[in-house]
DNA sequence: CCTACCGATCGGTAGG
DNA sequence: CCTACCGATCGGTAGG
C-alpha cells in the first residue's frame, strides 16, 4: 500500500524495469510461477497488472529471462570460486559452498533458480532446460576430476549433487548453521571416497 | 476418449472411487497440485468434471488425502525393508533401495509424494507438513544410530537424504541404472563415512 | 452422472 | 500508467 514517491528518476525506464525484475524474481522464488499472478507483481509495483506490459513482454518470457540470468549469474559465482583452488576436492568444497549461499539468499534476484518444472508451461520448460544444460556442464566437469572409488557411477553422483544443493532452498531456515557451514556438510558427506590410494 | 465399459459392478460407489482416486494421483503426480484441474480428472475418468463431487468432498481433501496415504503406505513399505536388517548401515541402505523403488514407480499410487510445497494452499500446506513430520521420524531414528564421524551434523546430514530422495524422481529415466542401483549409489556416497574405529 | 450455471481469477489488450 | 474489457479457465453447486 505504502509506496516510496523518492525513487530517483535518472533513468527512469530501465531503472524501473530493473525494480519490477526484482519484485517478480521474488515473487516466483517464494510462490512459484503458477503461484505469482500478474497482478500480484504489479501490486507489488505500485500498479496494476495490465501497466506491466509497458516493460514486459509476456509472463513466460519474464520469468525465462529471471531463471537465465540467475543460472548464468550463479554459474559464473561458482567457476569463479572454484577457478581459485587447485584441488579437485577443494574445487568441489567450493562449489558446494558458493551455491548454497546463493540458494539460501532469499533477497538475491540470483535466488529463483526454481525447479518448478512441473508446473511451467511446455514451451517455457523446453527453454528453461536449455539454459540449465549449459550450467549442469559446469558441475560434469567437476565431478570428472573428483578421483572417486570405482563402484560410483559419476553421472549419478552428479544428478545427487546437484539436485541436492537445489533442494536445500526448500528446508533451510536462516539460524542455525551458515550456508558456509552447510556447504562444508555437503561437501564432507560427498568427499571421504578418497579411493584407497 | 476410449472408455473400457468391462468395469464390474460389484461394489460400484467404493470401485469408483478408488478409480478416480487412483487417476488424481496419477494427474498429481505428472502435473502437481494447481496443474491437475478437476476437469482434468473427470476427462480421464470418463466424466465430467462436476460430477467428481458425488465421490470427492474438494479437490483440496482429494489432494491431502492422496499425499498421506502415499506417504503412510511408503513409511510402512521402508520401516519393514529396515527392520529386515541389523547393522545400521545396511538399514540405510535398505531405505535408500525401497524408497528408490518408490519414487520411481511412475504407476504407484504410491508415488505422489509431491514436494510441491510452494503451489498448495496454506491450508493444506500445513496439513501435509504434519503428516510429513511422521515420516521424517523414521529416517531421523535410522540416522542417529549411524557411526558418523563428529563433524557431520546429523540433522544436515538427514534433511540431505530426505531431501535427495525425494527430488530423485526429477531425473530418474527409466533405462538405465535401476531404482535399486541408484538406492545402492546413494548409500555408497552417504556411507563411507564410518569415524576411523 | 449431466446440464447449466455461479463468482473468482487468470494473461493479455485497446485506447487513451 | 489507468479504465475497461476480452476469452479462458478454475473450483464448486443446484436441480434433476
Amino acid at each position: 500500500m505504502l509506496e516510496g514517491p523518492n525513487t530517483r528518476q535518472r533513468d527512469g525506464a530501465s531503472e524501473r524495469r530493473r525494480e519490477i525484475q526484482e519484485i517478480a524474481a521474488q515473487l516466483f522464488a517464494r510462490k512459484g510461477y503458477r503461484g505469482t499472478s500478474i497482478r500480484d507483481i504489479g501490486e507489488k509495483a505500485g500498479v496494476l497488472g495490465g501497466s506491466l506490459y509497458h516493460h514486459i513482454k509476456s509472463k513466460d518470457a519474464l520469468f525465462v529471462e529471471l531463471h537465465n540470468e540467475a543460472l548464468n549469474s550463479a554459474a559464473e559465482r561458482i567457476a569463479q570460486a572454484m577457478a581459485a583452488q587447485a584441488d579437485p576436492w577443494e574445487k568441489l568444497r567450493a562449489a558446494c559452498r558458493t551455491l548454497l549461499e546463493i540458494q539460501s539468499d532469499p533477497n538475491s534476484l540470483t535466488l529463483p533458480m526454481m525447479n518448478d518444472f512441473r508446473e511451467v508451461p511446455d514451451k517455457v520448460r523446453a527453454e528453461l532446460i536449455e539454459c540449465r544444460d549449459k550450467f549442469e556442464a559446469l558441475f560434469a566437469g567437476l565431478v570428472r576430476d573428483l578421483p572417486l572409488p570405482d563402484d560410483i557411477d559419476r553421472s549419478i553422483y552428479r544428478n545427487l549433487l546437484l539436485s541436492l544443493l537445489n533442494s536445500v532452498a526448500d528446508w533451510y531456515r536462516p539460524g542455525r548453521l551458515s550456508p558456509q557451514e552447510i556447504g562444508d556438510q555437503v561437501y564432507r558427506i560427498f568427499r571421504h571416497h578418497c579411493p584407497p590410494a
